[in-house]
This record gives structure tokens, sequence and C-alpha cells, in this order.
DNA sequence: ATCTTTGCAAATCCTTTGCATCTCT
DNA sequence: AGAGATGCAAAGGATTTGCAAAGAT
């Protein structure tokens, strides 16, 4: 995507130093999996994978620190999919892209595409709002090869 | 917008006889509320209004209501503005009207605008897929004279 | 010493469900 | 009577919060 690993953590430790706070292993882990262990993950998931690192590891300090993340804007959140909110790690393409699900398989695609954006801004503009960010979600069936193989790890009835 | 009340009504007591349900009072209350008294509300504001009419209407009924509802295809949810569940009268021009939210008083304006739904279409195909549907939403400040005045009746820090 | 962070458990918020009661046919 | 609906209270799932203990500076 837009930024590596070192660059990202070290935004993390510097955004928190800056406001006296720690960047603890717990916080580093948390971090580190939202990062490498794939975008897109709940909570649940996340608490997970960071339990087969540390399984004394609560889920609290979980939502403290993905709300945390989220606050010094290092990664957003959505609760389009299924209800929890996910996350993913923040770049400058951020504001500017959207996603789109496969409702067979939960994959998800990342795409940008300037012209709607200028249409959007468009459309602000004639309702007279000024536009600040959006999120657009495209659902649908994904044809690859490997769908519809359902590989949700937390999926249920909704 | 696209319907009357009369005809969605009458199309609501047609789909519930198709399944020998029956359109209660605290049906047509909440299909009427919905219907009447402005749109994209959560259950909690609904069942406010209802009960205005009628303070014995329990608040599973609403959920239950609204659920039904939903199922009939008569109404539309999204979670998107503040995590609850609000929901809109489904009407023909239903799967091409998007959202402008404004950040500051709540107001939500709907918009359709055709040029976007092509570019989704072709950048759905793009990534091969089928696209089903979409939802999008667009967040501001709206500079409507009456705002900032923040009129929602229910909001919370989230 | 002081301030931050953690894990746990309890609390909260939104939504769903079980069940006895009530309504309509 | 029999099916569907309702209200209430309890149950659920996701997220937040209070608090004492642990960790860092």
């Amino acid at each position: 995507m837009g930024i590596d690993f070192e660059a990202w953590s070290e935004l993390l430790e510097q955004k928190l130093a800056r406001n006296h706070q720690r960047l603890t292993p717990q916080r580093k882990m948390i971090a580190d999996v939202l990062f490498h262990e794939g975008e897109h993950k709940n909570v649940d998931e996340v608490h997970q994978l960071v339990r087969a690192r540390d399984s004394s590891v609560g889920h609290a300090t979980v939502y403290r620190t993905l709300k945390l993340l989220q606050e010094l804007e290092l990664v957003h959140a959505n609760s389009m999919v299924d209800g929890t909110a996910r996350y993913e790690v923040a770049a400058d393409h951020d504001e500017h892209h959207d996603h789109l699900v496969c409702r067979t398989c939960g994959h998800i695609v990342e795409f940008e595409n300037e012209a709607i954006e200028r249409l959007q801004e468009q459309v602000a503009k004639a309702h007279g709002f000024r536009l600040a960010d959006h999120r657009m979600m495209l659902y649908g069936e994904c044809l690859q090869t490997d769908c519809p193989h359902d590989t949700r790890p937390n999926r249920k009835a909704r």
C-alpha cells in the first residue's frame, strides 16, 4: 500500500511520545498484527492473532489500542461489512480509497477512482455542503477462482 | 419521493396478507411514523414517536416491525451515521440513491447521481465483480441557515 | 513518587428472544 | 380453538469503563 511498517510504527511512536504515551509490547503487537496479518480485521480477530503471540493480552487492551490508533489517525475503522468495526492502516491515499466487498466470500478489494471523487465534490457543493470525507462500499459477487469458498474467520448470520 | 403513503401501505397490507400476517394498529402506527415523521430515524426515535400516540407500545415491537418491514423490502436500513440502524422508506429509486450527512447537525440529504453509478459499475467490472448493490455516504458540514444547531434527538458521543 | 497501561470484571448500549397473554379469524 | 402479535423481562453480542495491580520514567 502506501507506507511501510518502519515508517508507520515510527509515526506511531512519535505521536505517542507527543502525548506522553508509551509504545508498549501489547501496542506493538497489535500494530504489527494489523499491519502484517492483513487488514480489515475486527477486534476479535486481532485479539486472537495477538493471543497467539501472548495469550495474556486482554480484549480491553485490544479495544483500547485500536481506538487509540484511530484517534492518532493511524488506522481507520469502518463497520459496513458485518456490523463489527474493522480496521485498516491509514495511509496517505486514505481519504481517497473505497471498498468492493464480495457478499459470498467476504473478500475485500480496495480501489481509488478520481472521477468518482470529483463527482462527489460536485454533488456536495450542489447541496451546499463542504465535503470532508466519504465512505463508499460496493457489494457484489467476486468471480475469483477461489470464491465462493467463504473464508471469513468470524462470520455469522446477520 | 417515489411513492405515496396510500400505495405504500397498501403494498404493506398485501405483502402481509400473502404471509398470513396482520396489519395491526402498532404496525400501522410504526409505518405511518416512518413515512410521515421523517426518515432516517432509528428504532429509539421511532419508538418515542409511536409512544406519543400510544404509550403502551413496547420497544420489541418496534424492533420486530422495522425488521419485518425490512424483510418485506418496504424499508431499507443503514447504520452508517451513528452506529444505530436507521430506516427509510423503500421506493423504486432505492438502489440508486445515496446520502450526504452533515457532521454538525446530523441533517441527511438524499441524492442520485447516474454518472457515479456508471463509474461504480465500471470499477466493479474491472475487478471482476458482479455489482449487486452499493452504499455511499458523503460526510461534511452543511451550510444551511439552520445549521449548526444540532437537532438530533438522540445523539451521543461516539 | 508519579503517571501510564494493563487485565479483569462489571457495566452499557443496541438488538434479539422466550414466554405468557392477548387479538383476530 | 388456532395462528399470529404484543409487552415484558431476560438474554446476547459488541464495546466501554472502573479499579487495583503492574510497568515505565
